[in-house]
DNA sequence: CCTACTTTTGACCATTTGGTCAATTATGCG
DNA sequence: CGCATAATTGACCAAATGGTCAAAAGTAGG
């Protein structure tokens, strides 16, 4: 029978981390037995509990980076026993960059609205605002993507230069066009989009220094308004679109 | 004698890290016995070898988290067997808090332009270009900076509130100022600052992505210049000072 | 040279942690 | 029902890691 899931039996006795975890980076994210084989698609039950486990490993992810998460700490978050993530998800590794995954896929969505024929400012005024939000409810995701960022992207260099870069450059060039066409200042469109990502999910990555200086426990949702406002405002000041 | 500086004698058999840890928070940084107690001055090996971890231990911070850099490999780093490191700073923790204090007093510095008399869009400038100049001479300083923010600063929430915050009412006060005097545009001024720190330190934090999308190994001169360019002109013009 | 000290180190722990396994319990289906 | 497969779980490991210790090696001043 085509490979089941439960772990993959060891063959060398040493280092078998090492090889379960590459098992997990060849499947797409975790789906033991895909409908491919002809099997019942995932059971309902499966689905909900790698939600769970995915949910609470992007929180304690986002709480202590991949090394000081613990599989423990996430199997409790996700209220499940140890050994069942790793039976939904082979490695701590690769439950990592299944949370990235899916965060990538989200961030990648507002993007949608940045097209030549669209108006400049309408445009960018809702890309930032889309940000701004996904910024305010997901802050967890936006945590733990920009801790892969940070300490390298070890697990994340291929997808960025494979994925994020193609799409960066269509958006990159439906600027140019804009600026060419005398529609909006002549800003460097590459480092407007490096601005508008660092203005805006500044507010999850950096949450506590914001509150500490403005001197509240957290953003209410005025404060995330007047946040969002001031954000829009300048950019788009700042690329000639008041 | 005054208490020289080999480790703490244990007194309860259990958590003596905990306890190490707790007498390193107490002295201001490592110096085991300062000139106040008429002692010599610190000797220079002394001095040499606590910059020597200090920078070691910002690498290593920087590239891995607090959870995920080892004491191994920063003593490695240093060039010094790890119970050296303990013996200068005590506990891991403790070493984490000379790094990031370091940091922060070069951080606050280039604030120091940003006073009542000065011209807003001469100050705005030198201060974002200082901000950018620091992200690209010290990127692991900003990074551990980064990473200690985005788990919640759990060793930095009281410095923030106490140094940084008050040093931010001031400066927020002199921008106001200039606002009401009509001398730019009516951002929030709070904000200009987050803003500010988020679009620099995106160059040092998150260069893996930056370098992916722009399709280059790292960042040189020309493109650092400009870099900084776009920086200063999107947010002079974003406060209506250009 | 001697004494008192600061530093340096190799060898060692206790604990934590990612991961494993075997046994047990659902669950779907013929 | 009864079989096969999927899912669950308590009990375990081996390795890694922060931290410790005691002994050795400087080093400064008398």
């Amino acid at each position: 029978m085509a490979a089941a899931r439960p772990q993959p039996r060891r063959v060398a006795v040493r280092s078998r981390a090492k090889r379960a975890d590459a098992v997990a980076t060849l499947r797409e994210t975790a789906r033991p037995r895909g409908a491919e084989e002809g099997g019942a698609q995932p059971r309902r039950k499966r689905l909900a509990h790698e939600a769970a486990i995915i949910q609470a490993a992007e929180r304690v992810f986002a709480g202590a980076g991949f090394g000081g998460a613990t599989m423990a700490e996430i199997a409790k978050a996700a209220g499940l026993p140890k050994p069942n993530l790793h039976y939904y998800f082979g490695s701590k590794k690769a439950l990592y960059r299944a949370v990235l995954e899916r965060t990538l896929r989200e961030w990648l969505e507002p993007a949608d609205c940045i097209v030549a024929t669209a108006e400049p400012r309408e445009a960018l005024e809702r890309y930032i605002r889309e940000k701004m939000r996904l910024s305010f409810a997901r802050p967890y995701a936006s945590r733990v993507w920009a801790n892969e960022l940070l300490h390298g992207a070890p697990v994340l260099r291929t997808t960025l230069v494979r994925t994020l870069r193609p799409l960066m450059r269509r958006k990159v060039a439906v600027i140019d066009q804009w600026i060419a066409e005398g529609r909006m200042a002549p800003v460097d469109s590459s480092h407007l989009f490096f601005t508008i990502w660092a203005a805006t999910q500044t507010y999850a990555d950096f949450e506590v220094q914001i509150c500490a200086v403005l001197g509240c426990a957290s953003l209410e949702r005025a404060a995330q308004a007047r946040a969002t406002q001031h954000v829009v405002s300048l950019i788009l000041r700042g690329c000639g679109l008041s």
